[in-house]
DNA sequence: TCGGCCCTGGGG
DNA sequence: CCCCAGGGCCGA
């Protein structure tokens, strides 16, 4: 479900609900994820505090931190010693040796085809299929919600461990490199549709906004990667950032279960140019969208705007429209 | 580099 | 019943 858009939009709806309060206590169900949630990451990650939350990609990274000590109450200096310590210790037993293991925890979700993380009321009711709660300072559950269990949540001990766990992760499609993105489709011959869903080459691009920055760029998403030209490859670049950008303002595309942080459903699949508009016109030349299978994936295009050949795109490029 | 697989549910 | 679905990983 959740592409580059849905996963930043979780993050910014989640950031206000959830940064600076602490983990009172962690609740796990007996199904397994991608990865299985380990029960002795509850000790891990109960009594910290959550200290932000951030995007890789279509990764989640919530970074959890020792609370502080509780401000001491103004006066004299008696208090200090007679004030009681209000942070939670680590856990009886193994805690201490847990809180040690982990010493800059964080959790990294990535919610797959169905995920959900949401910040809701302890008191809402427990939806279906719900795999993982943190309940938080303030009566504030972080739930991850997810019904074909493709998704993940794991702990990590530290930012090294996170980045160790993202092995080749592409960069960040914003800003990205004129001269980078040229090279990497050159250096390879399978077609767009693949390169774009490389989380390698770069990181973020899931199915839907790979077939939007296509249409945006005009390409067919069958072509040859190092059959592009560099005013097209850059075409490509400056697309796949427009529509990126434009979906996060729109809140992301919900095509079924995507929801943001706070429950609400996105906005962008209002906009779509032709994921999902098989058969319907073409919004710029009325031609009607096809459907191909590329990569083992729908992918939409149109074909009159999207040219499958170097030669036709060349001869479009000349008498547009 | 590609297909199959991991899952559940919805639609034809 | 069948096929399809915002993803990623693993093995041929």
């Amino acid at each position: 479900m959740p592409e580059l858009p849905e996963v930043e939009t979780v993050v910014r709806d989640l950031r206000p609900a959830v940064v600076g309060r602490r983990v009172v206590a962690v609740r796990h169900g007996a199904k397994r994820l991608r990865r299985p949630w380990d029960p002795a990451w509850n000790d891990a990650v109960a009594g910290r505090q959550v200290g932000g939350i951030r995007r890789r990609g279509k990764w989640i990274v919530v970074e959890l931190q020792t609370p502080p000590p509780n401000p001491l109450p103004r006066g004299g200096r008696g208090d200090r010693t007679n004030h009681p310590v209000l942070v939670p210790p680590p856990p009886a037993g193994e805690g201490v040796r847990g809180w040690g293991l982990f010493p800059n925890p964080r959790l990294v979700v990535h919610l797959g085809m169905t995920g959900q993380l949401t910040a809701a009321p302890a008191a809402d009711p427990e939806p279906d299929h719900l795999h993982l709660t943190f309940a938080l300072s303030g009566g504030t559950e972080l739930r991850f919600r997810d019904v074909r269990r493709f998704g993940s949540a794991t702990l990590y001990p530290d930012e090294a461990a996170v980045e160790a766990g993202f092995g080749d992760l592409g960069p960040e499609p914003f800003g990205l490199d004129t001269g980078y993105f040229r090279n990497a489709l050159a250096g390879t011959a399978r077609n767009l549709k693949a390169v774009l869903l490389d989380q390698s080459i770069v990181a973020g691009v899931g199915n839907i906004y790979a077939d939007e920055a296509c249409s945006l760029a005009g390409l067919h998403p069958g072509r040859r990667a190092d059959a592009l030209t560099r005013a097209e490859a850059d075409r490509l670049r400056e697309s796949v950032e427009a529509v990126l950008t434009a979906a996060i303002a729109g809140r992301g595309s919900t095509i079924r279960d995507y929801v943001g942080g706070s429950g609400l459903r996105g906005e962008f699949q209002l906009a779509h140019r032709v994921y999902g508009r098989t058969g319907e016109p073409c919004g710029t030349c009325a031609t009607a969208i096809e459907c191909v299978r590329l990569a083992g994936r729908s992918s939409h295009y149109c074909p009159a705007c999207q040219p499958d050949s170097p030669r036709r795109a060349r001869k479009a490029q000349r008498s547009p429209g």
